[in-house]
DNA sequence: TCGAATCGTTGAAAGCTTTCAAGTACTCTG
DNA sequence: CAGAGTACTTGAAAGCTTTCAACGATTCGA
C-alpha cells in the first residue's frame, strides 16, 4: 500500500543515465545507444515504474485518451455504439474515457466540461437535446469532435449519422403497401434531431399516399411502463386507432409489447408494430419484431476514423456521412384487419372490430389527455 | 479553435492577485476576503477559464476520477450496472471513467494500468477469469479497490458479490420439486469465479436430492448463435436429454430460445429454461422467461459506499457484502413430460417422447464433440 | 501601549514529464 | 592530423496546479 510510485528520475537514477534518456528510451523520439537503453529498460522492470499520464499530458498539453458520451447505456442501439467504439478504439492503442449524459443537457454539458479538462484528445459525442453550449465550450477548446448519431446544425463538426428519412419514409411505405392507413409513432422526446427528422419523413410518406395516410405522435419521454400502457390505451381505443405503431427504441417496443397484451389487444392482427433500433430480443418474441436496423459498427469505424483524421490535422474540412439503415418486416408487421370503411378519406370514424378490445369501451377523444394528437398530417379533402 | 487555454496565473493577473489566492478561491481551502473573492470570479468568467485537471491532478498525486472496469456492456446485466454506477457515482460530485475489459485478462490489465497511471483516485472492477496481476498491480499502487459480482480471493480486497450458491441452491430446489432430474448448466467461461460457485452448488444441490439428480455443464464462451445451436441440439439428442436448462446470462437465454425453435424443441414442454440475469425482455417472449433476479441497484450503492470508505481511509478494514438473488419462475419452467422411467436413480437411458425431435435422431454419446459433459455430480449408487 | 493572536495574502517549491539547446565523444574525410 | 560531421547524452526549462512557510495588517487582551 506504498502510495510513492517510482519517477521517471527514479529510474533514471537506477539505470545511471538521465531523464532526458530514459524518456527517449520511452517514447523512442531520439535514439538511445542499444547498452543504455537496455540498462533502462532493466531499472524500470526492477522498479517496475508506469507512467505517470498526468505529467506526461501535462507536458504534451494532451492526453491520449478519447472521450465518449452517450445517453444512456442501457439502450441497446447505444450499448453496441459503445463496444464498437472501444473495440476500434483499443485495437488502435488509444484509451476511452467513457461518460453517460442522460439525455440531460446540463449533465451532459457538466461531464464533457469535466472531459475536456482533461485535455482529451478528442470526443465522440451523441448529443442531447440541447447541445448547444457544450458544443460552444467543446469548439472553443479546440479539441477535435465528431458529433453522433443525432445531427447537428451542419457545417461546424464531423457527423455520422443515419438516414432516417430514408428510413421512415421506407417504413411508412411498405405500411401503407400492406393497407395502414393510420400509423402512430411513439417517440422518447419529440424535440430531438433524430425525432425530427423521423417525424417529418413520416409526415411527408403520409401526405404522398394515395390515399393519405393518417399519423399522430405519442411522446413518452421516460415514463414508466403502466403510464406508457395508460397512453397506448387511450390512443387504442380513441376514435381513430391506429392499425400500426411505430416505435423509436427498442424499449418503448417492449413497451408496446407489454401494453399490448395487458390491453387484451390482438398481435399482429389488430395492430403492427415496428421499432427502430435492432435489439437481441427481436427474433425470440413472438411474433418477430419489425426492425429497422442500424450498421452500428459501420458508424462506430467511420466516426472514428473522422476523428483520427481530426486530431492529425484540425483544419482538415468538415466532413458528414449519413448511413442507411434498412427496415427488417417481420411477423409484427401484418396486413390489418378488414376496416368497416376501406377508403379512408372522409372524417367518419374508423373503429377496430369491437371484439378486439376486452374491456369498457370509453369513448374518449384522443387528445383528451394531452398526450396523443392528431398531427394534422393529413391532407384536409 | 485556439488551442491556449487560459491558465490559473492569466485569472490571478486579470484579477489583480496571486494565485495563491486564485487557489484558494476555487478549492476554498483558505478564506479569501469578499471583495478578491468577487475580482477572481469576475476573471474567471471573463476568460471563461477552467481547471487544468491533469496539472492538479499531478499536484494533488490524485485525481477526483473513479475508474470502472466491466467485462461488456451489450450484456443487460451489465449495463444496468454501469448505468446505476453512473448514477450514484455521479450524484456525488465523482466523475467516472469506464474501461471494457472483454473479458480478457490482458486487455484488463492494460486498461487497468492506464487508468491507474492516471492516479484514478479508486477503482470498481468486475475481475475477469485471471486478474491475479491486475489486482496485484492496484494493491501496489495504493488504489482502494472493490470487488464486484465475481468473487477473488477473500481478505485483500472489499468485495461485492452475490450469493450464487444459494440462488442455484434455491433454483434446483425448485426444478427438483416439478420434477426435474436432468438438469444441464450453460455457461460462457467454466472457470469464472461465479461460474464455479454455480457449478459446485448445482452439484451439491443435484447430489442432495432424493432421488439424486443428474447434472451436466456445457460451456460456450463466445461462441455464436449457430454453434451454441449445434451445440444444444448434441445434448438435447443425446442419451440423457436434460429436462431443465439454466443459463448463465440473458445472452445465452436468446440463444437456447433460438436454438429450440429452429430444433423444434417443444418448449416448455419438453425443456424448462432459467437464466440467471435478468434482461428486459423476459417477460414479453412466449412463455415469459423465468430469471435469477439480481438487485444491481444495490450492488452499485453498496460498492460505492465501500469505495467512499476506503478512499477516505485506506487502513479500514476490509469488508465483504454477498447480496441475496431471487429466482422467479415463470411459465418458462414447466413439469418435465412424463418420461418413461420415474425414478431415475440408475444408468438407464432416458429420452425425451420421440414425436418431440423433428429430425433424424442420431444417437451420439453426449460428449462425442467434447463440449457436453456429464459432470459426474450424480452419486454413483 | 505592547505583545500576541488572527486573518488574509503572497511567492516559491513541488509534483512528473517532455522538449530542446548545448555539449561530448566519436568517426570520417581530405 | 585538423576539421567536420555524426550520434548520443545531458540538464534545465516548461507545462499548470496546490501547498506551505513567511509575511503584513489588523484586532484583541492585558
Amino acid at each position: 500500500m506504498n502510495d510513492k510510485r517510482p519517477t521517471i528520475l527514479d529510474v533514471a537514477r537506477q539505470a545511471g543515465v538521465s531523464i532526458g534518456t530514459v524518456s527517449n528510451v520511452l517514447n523512442g523520439t531520439i535514439p538511445v545507444s542499444e547498452e543504455r537503453r537496455q540498462r533502462v529498460h532493466q531499472a524500470i522492470e526492477e522498479l517496475s515504474y508506469t507512467q505517470n499520464s498526468l505529467a506526461q499530458g501535462l507536458r504534451r498539453r494532451r492526453s491520449p485518451m478519447v472521450g465518449l458520451c452517450v445517453p444512456h447505456t442501457t439502450v441497446a442501439y447505444f450499448s453496441k455504439l459503445v463496444d464498437a467504439f472501444e473495440d476500434v478504439a483499443s485495437s488502435r492503442g488509444f484509451e476511452i474515457m467513457q461518460i453517460l449524459s442522460h439525455e440531460d443537457p446540463r449533465i451532459e454539458h457538466q461531464r464533457v466540461m469535466s472531459l475536456l479538462n482533461y485535455r482529451i484528445g478528442g470526443l465522440i459525442l451523441v448529443p442531447s437535446l440541447r447541445p448547444d453550449k457544450t458544443l460552444d465550450a467543446v469548439a472553443r477548446s479546440g479539441t477535435p469532435l465528431v458529433v453522433v448519431d443525432r445531427p447537428v446544425a451542419p457545417g461546424r463538426f464531423d457527423q455520422v449519422t443515419f438516414d432516417n428519412r430514408a428510413a421512415m419514409k421506407e417504413a411508412v411505405r411498405r405500411l401503407v403497401a400492406l393497407g395502414h392507413r393510420r400509423i402512430l409513432f411513439v417517440v422518447r422526446i419529440r424535440h430531438l434531431a433524430t425525432t425530427l427528422q423521423r417525424v417529418a419523413a413520416l409526415r411527408a410518406a403520409a401526405r404522398e399516399a394515395t390515399p393519405p395516410v393518417t399519423t399522430a405522435i405519442l411522446e413518452c419521454g421516460n415514463a414508466d411502463n403502466e403510464t406508457i400502457t395508460a397512453r397506448v390505451a387511450t390512443v387504442l381505443r380513441g376514435p381513430h386507432p391506429p392499425t400500426a405503431i411505430i416505435v423509436s427504441n427498442s424499449t418503448f417496443a417492449a413497451c408496446m409489447l407489454r401494453a399490448f397484451e395487458s390491453l387484451g389487444v390482438r398481435y399482429p392482427g389488430e395492430i403492427s408494430l415496428l421499432a427502430f433500433d435492432q435489439p437481441e430480443w427481436a427474433d425470440i418474441v413472438t411474433p418477430k419484431l419489425s426492425v429497422v436496423r442500424q450498421p452500428t459498427m459501420d458508424v462506430a469505424r467511420t466516426a472514428w476514423e473522422f476523428l483520427i483524421r481530426r486530431m492529425e490535422d484540425p483544419t482538415v474540412p468538415v466532413r458528414t456521412m449519413e448511413l442507411q439503415a434498412q427496415v427488417l418486416l417481420r411477423a409484427s408487421v401484418a396486413p390489418p384487419m378488414p376496416a368497416p370503411a376501406p377508403r379512408a378519406t372522409g372524417r367518419q370514424h374508423h373503429q377496430a372490430p369491437a371484439e378486439s378490445v376486452p374491456s369498457a369501451r370509453t369513448r374518449r377523444k384522443p387528445r383528451s389527455n394531452g398526450q396523443a394528437a392528431p398531427d394534422g398530417s393529413r391532407e384536409p379533402g
